[in-house]
DNA sequence: CGTTGTGTTGACAAGAGTCAATGGCAGTGG
DNA sequence: CCACTGCCATTGACTCTTGTCAACACAACG
């Protein structure tokens, strides 16, 4: 709900019928599969607690992440409209999520028309976020891409408030960071201790910190508008500095 | 209408209503600007004849081509919940086109959920080939990336029944290829070359021609399942040479 | 007949992938 | 307490894909 309230206009009415939806909680240890690539599913899965992420395998063996999701957010809300899936889903890290049947959200969906364009809307985002993400890996380098990607993340985890400062958790490890941008792991290697060296940012841990947002903005050629958040408070944030 | 007899069910009733729906034909040159990326729009576009590309260039004057658009697609069809465009929407070729009203569209929607379902889950196929065109971009080398592009345009084209035999129109220049496919116009020529020795494709005076589809299918890791088409006469025509 | 857009080529440089080895660190089991 | 193991980050050396720059050919067009 934080989620869409984010990126859109969440009525009180529309809270009550989102809380009577049926909802089973799983938990995940690391690298299992939620929805595989090729089947049908009959539920939406929405991150609860972990990270979770949207992948395909080529024939070659290379893998392409195509997208990290947080708590808040419905990585499958699409399979709702489409007959199979066509990539995985699978637990980042060890993680909780709540599977809801098709059958209820259609149901709620066919009452509130305003509720479909919400959730639509989120699937548009998504898409949205797709777009940035091709053009970062088919026209940037890989110290840009590495940058806007830590930008992205850094905002959209201050949006579900997950932030600490200009701080954010990313339990990742160095091969799925490369497949996230399409690079191999020694080289996402090297391109993060570039990053260090100019101060850009820190990522230990499990935790990245940004030094300073404009520089990493900049050198990420980030602009945030493509995740249409509501938020000014975002604004606000990604200028305090200044 | 065609197109989207292609990826569900339209009743009668849903072509009555859509037949009613006000359109106003525009005339558009090569290259010409339909939608600005930041500009909000109050009107969908409907490609009639002739492509269009939707686009964004880097601030290192790097564009990427996320996806190319032939006649039926309504390739903004996500300004309808989106304040803003994140990309522009060009004129490949000199083309026409039917802009229709948001406020038309938003109307004939409320009124149908069925049609609403369907127009959702065409932006849901627009978001299923964004990934298939990162997938590539990112893990496949160019002459498999170039491969991949011909088998999803080929199709694509066969679904809307652009195709004369093995071959469709594609009236589109080098660079532009390139552009889809993230890499340079040089290059993009070379690998040009190489498909053709390989006697892969042929492409000259804008038009495609596949010699094998099997061959080519295989050597650009081709799965069409992502189109989600619901033609099963694809399936007998993709298979029609073994 | 120059101009423009486009395709083609060669030479070179640089980005990026691969392979292999090393070291740190946490967990595990004896 | 210590060996053992697996996971992960890091490094060096080498190869190769790819981008850049520049030049040239060719056709369409005014």
């Amino acid at each position: 709900m934080r989620r869409l309230g984010a990126i859109g206009h969440l009525t009180d009415q529309h809270r009550e019928v989102l809380k009577q939806l049926p909802i089973r909680m799983v938990q995940l240890t690391k690298g299992q599969e939620i929805v595989p690539e090729g089947k049908p599913a009959a539920s939406c899965c929405l991150v609860v607690d972990g990270l979770v992420h949207r992948t395909k395998v080529l024939s070659s063996g290379r893998r392409q992440i195509f997208s990290l999701h947080l708590p808040g957010d419905m990585p499958d809300l699409h399979s709702l409209h489409l007959p199979s899936m066509d990539h995985s889903l699978v637990a980042t890290t060890p993680c909780e999520v709540g599977l809801i049947p098709h059958d209820a959200i259609r149901e709620i969906l066919r009452a509130s028309p305003s509720l479909t364009d919400l959730l639509w809307r989120d699937t548009l985002i998504d898409a949205a976020a797709f777009r940035a993400w091709m053009l970062m890996i088919g026209q940037a380098e890989v110290p840009t891409r590495m940058a806007h990607l830590f930008c992205e993340l850094f905002v959209r985890s201050f949006i579900v408030g997950l932030t600490e400062g200009w701080s954010f958790p990313l339990p990742v490890n160095q091969v799925d960071l490369a497949d996230m941008l399409g690079t191999s792991a020694v080289h996402a290697n090297r391109t993060l201790q570039e990053l260090r060296v100019r101060n850009l940012i820190k990522f230990e841990s499990g935790w990245v910190t940004i030094p300073e947002w404009q520089a990493l903005a900049e050198f990420g050629l980030f602009d945030s508008s493509y995740l249409h958040p509501m938020t000014d408070r975002l604004e606000l944030t990604l200028h305090s500095t200044l």
